[in-house]
DNA sequence: GGGTTAGGGT
């Protein structure tokens, strides 16, 4: 055991601390370890390393509170999946001690009552025993683990020119996470469950961060830096598993590594294991996907959530969730009220709403009635200043209640501690994408079921809780069971050069899970080709199509980057595509309406959006970085949304490193500045920018050049009240009209200078193997 | 003349 006897007392004292360090940590580890067996995946694990040994591809559902996120890798790990002696202390330390996995399965036995949606209507709990309660759902459970899904197909398997050949890969296990903070924190816990240092044996790689080292076995990343990887290593030859986690939230990059990791398999054989991860039931998509693929299921620890359905249809959801939060506040026990909203406007005036209500309610009951506790009403959603965002966390003071209103922000990004109660309102302000007419849109749309269970399930974090759903039961049943993956319905620009730089030539053809709109391929492809990246046969172009699909930034973007470079105004392009690429700089809440456009005056170019943002930019930057409180204060005064600047800067910062040094990865290009000049910047922007260039109409609207369709000037550009005769926007937006967002104004006799190959007309149309066409004409 | 869900990038 440990010495804290010997050595003089100097050194002896600190030998003591250090021993007394020592036992906390000891403790702690014995507490981890405790932890550790108590999760179901820790019961499952001989079952799943079984499966495993056997298939090539396992579908793995892990309910909330499996453990599925922080076991498996380190199961893989001692079972030398990842190529590390199992003499890793912690495993070898605890690999013989544990009884039959029947033993450590008995503490989550419980009850309860899953309706055939999968959602807890009400619970039984064992006498003295029972606090967690699991879903059951299909099948016999053995040691937590079930088979199920589809029947096998193990000759969906092959070999394509022998399996790997002599080809050696690393050892590595890869967990890809959709944000970044899963990573690091699962990434986190991880390393201390391991007794290791973050960044050794366990570490985490997100865009601007990389905590790994050689030594590192189980690196948790972003899907994103994943696909990144993937460009230049194609065979992921520095992993021997992949997992895929959260996989049913199907990102664009999850969707996109299926793909490649599909053929990654085929020619890596027996040497590589994929592991698809999800929280959700409806496995039968990946195991259809996948040849070979075995599904197993490890049961969750959730408390039951008591789903609850309005009698009528409600006219009114927005009234009828403000009524609902008023009605839980007074019926309902301790907790507090989690209430889905769809946006930033709509939450700002139901708390307005609320708040009316509850002084309404007040006056009439009298200062002094004490039945009754206070209600906090808390907004939520990304684009509110940190600060703000911050006192949701924040337990409510004794004898008050929080109700909080969030966008789905809340659904998976964070969790709110204190939730009991969730209000569903039904809907969704979702994003979607007309290939045909290269439009996005942004509307209100019923949530899917497989949303409505998620939001259901944040009443069950801490307790048994209670889910008020503000539509009917039948209304339920006819909503669609899960919403559309993103890869359906988003602009494809990035992905389809992601692809061709990865010799994926036939677009068209990649086997996606889901394919997008044949429209909306079709649609990239010819916007690269406008832009350069691509030449007349649909391939890679080496000086701006292998430089743009190293460029993490949008296509167009990229191309007003190389551009500028050579416009000599590379600083600046620089500082405003990494503004731009940043969402909600400037904070707009209505009440301050008159506050907010006093500061933004400051910043405010005559000549666009993109110059507004580059001062804001600037006047950040004169800010002295390791000045948090400097920069908190100018942020707060000038309504700027600090993360999205410090977002900014990051990306700045990163561009500058991929532009400006002479080896690879950087692409040794100039990068000047052109001062108070905007002439060259301008210049720049509508070198990448050429396919959304417009023109003013005698009513005030713009007509889009490439198109022809007709658009508005986005309220909240600077520009609205000068409407210059021409100018390139970022990007269209319908909503309430199809609207031009974030715009520059630019000379007209500009573009068939700058953009010759899509001004002047060209019959592209049927380019070899991808069907790359023209974009847009001379007008 | 009038308005922005949430994530993510060697």
């Amino acid at each position: 055991m440990l010495d804290i006897e010997d050595g003089p007392s100097p050194k002896k004292h600190r030998r003591n601390s250090k021993a007394v360090d020592a036992v906390a940590a000891a403790e702690r580890r014995k507490q981890i370890d405790a932890e550790r067996r108590q999760l179901p995946a820790w019961a499952a694990r001989d079952k799943l390393l079984q499966l495993l040994q056997e298939h090539r591809t396992l579908v793995l559902v892990g309910e909330t509170g499996s453990g599925k996120t922080t076991q498996i890798p380190q199961l893989l790990l001692s079972a030398r999946f990842g190529s590390i002696a199992a003499s890793d202390k912690f495993i070898s330390q605890n690999a013989g001690e544990v009884g039959p996995s029947d033993d450590v399965k008995s503490p989550y036995e419980g009850a309860g009552v899953v309706d055939r949606d999968g959602v807890f209507r009400s619970a039984v709990n064992h006498e003295g025993r029972t606090q967690f309660n699991h879903h059951t759902s299909t099948g016999s459970d053995v040691n937590g683990v079930s088979d199920h899904g589809g029947p096998e197909q193990q000759t969906g398997i092959r070999s394509v020119g022998g399996s790997g050949g002599s080809r050696v890969y690393g050892g590595a296990i890869a967990v890809t996470q959709p944000r970044r903070v899963a990573a690091m924190t699962v990434a986190r816990r991880v390393a201390e469950e391991m007794g290791t240092k973050l960044g050794d044996k366990v570490g985490y790689a997100i865009r601007f961060e990389d905590v790994t080292s050689s030594s590192t076995r189980i690196k948790y990343m972003t899907d994103g830096l994943l696909l990144r990887e993937a460009l230049v290593d194609p065979m992921l030859s520095r992993y021997r598993v992949v997992i895929i986690d959260e996989a049913h939230e199907r990102t664009v990059h999850t969707d996109v590594l299926f793909g490649l990791l599909k053929g990654v398999q085929v020619r890596r054989g027996d040497d590589f294991r994929l592991i698809v991860m999800s929280a959700t039931l409806d496995t039968a998509r990946f195991v259809d996907y996948f040849p070979g693929a075995v599904a197993a299921l490890i049961r969750g620890r959730q408390f039951p959530v008591r789903v609850m359905y309005t009698a009528k249809p409600e006219d009114n959801y927005l009234d009828a969730a403000i009524n609902a939060t008023l009605q839980v506040h007074s019926d309902e026990g301790e907790g507090d009220i989690l209430v889905f909203l769809t946006g930033q406007d709509e939450i700002d005036s139901a708390e307005r709403l609320l708040k009316e209500h509850l002084a309404a309610l007040q006056g009439s009951r009298g200062a002094s009635s004490s039945g009754c506790r206070e209600l906090l009403v808390l907004p939520i959603y990304a684009a509110l200043p940190p600060e703000q965002q911050m006192k949701v966390f924040e337990p409510a003071p004794e004898g008050q209640r929080k109700a909080i209103l969030a966008t789905n922000i809340a659904e998976t990004s964070i969790t709110i501690p204190g939730v009991r109660y969730v209000i569903d309102t039904g809907h969704v302000k979702a994003r979607d994408y007309n290939a045909k007419l290269g439009l996005e849109s942004l509307a209100v749309v019923p949530v899917s079921q497989a949303q409505a269970r998620q939001r259901s399930g944040r009443a069950g974090r801490e307790g048994p809780g209670k889910a008020f759903r503000l539509y009917t039961e039948a209304d339920f049943a006819v909503l669609e069971p899960t919403t559309p993956p993103e890869i359906t319905r988003c602009n494809l620009g990035s992905v389809v050069l992601q692809l061709k730089a990865m010799g994926i030539h036939d677009v068209l053809g990649f086997d996606f899970m889901d394919p997008p709109p044949r429209a909306a391929i079709l649609r990239s492809l010819e916007l690269l080709y406008a832009l350069g990246a691509l030449d007349a046969t649909g391939c890679l172009t080496e000086e701006v199509g292998r430089r743009l699909s190293r460029l993490p930034v949008d296509p167009m973007f990229g191309r007003v980057l190389l551009a500028a470079t050579e416009m000599g105004c590379g600083q600046e392009a620089v500082a405003v595509v990494a503004m731009v690429s940043t969402e909600n700089v400037f904070h707009t809440p209505r009440q301050k309406e008159r506050e907010w456009r006093a500061a933004r005056l400051k910043f405010i170019s005559r000549e666009g959006d993109h110059l507004t943002l580059l001062n804001v930019f600037r006047g950040f930057r004169e800010l002295p970085k390791e000045s948090n409180k400097a920069r908190t204060a100018w942020c707060s005064d000038n309504f700027i949304n600090i993360r999205a600047m410090r977002k900014a800067e990051d990306i700045y910062e990163q561009l500058v490193r991929f532009l400006g040094p002479p080896s690879p990865p950087g692409l040794g290009l100039q990068l000047a500045t052109c001062g108070e000049d905007s002439t060259p910047l301008r210049r720049a922007l509508t070198a990448g920018l050429f396919p959304h260039a417009a023109k003013l109409q005698p009513d005030g609207s713009y007509r889009v050049l490439a198109t022809g369709r007709q658009v508005f000037l986005h309220p909240s550009s600077v520009l609205l009240d000068r409407k210059p005769d021409c100018l390139v926007f970022n990007e269209l937006m319908h909503t309430t009209r199809t609207y031009a967002r974030d715009a520059v104004a630019i000379e007209a006799r500009w573009l068939p200078e700058l953009a010759p190959a899509a001004f002047a007309v060209k019959s592209a149309a049927a380019i070899a193997g991808a069907g790359v066409g023209t974009s847009g004409g001379s007008r």
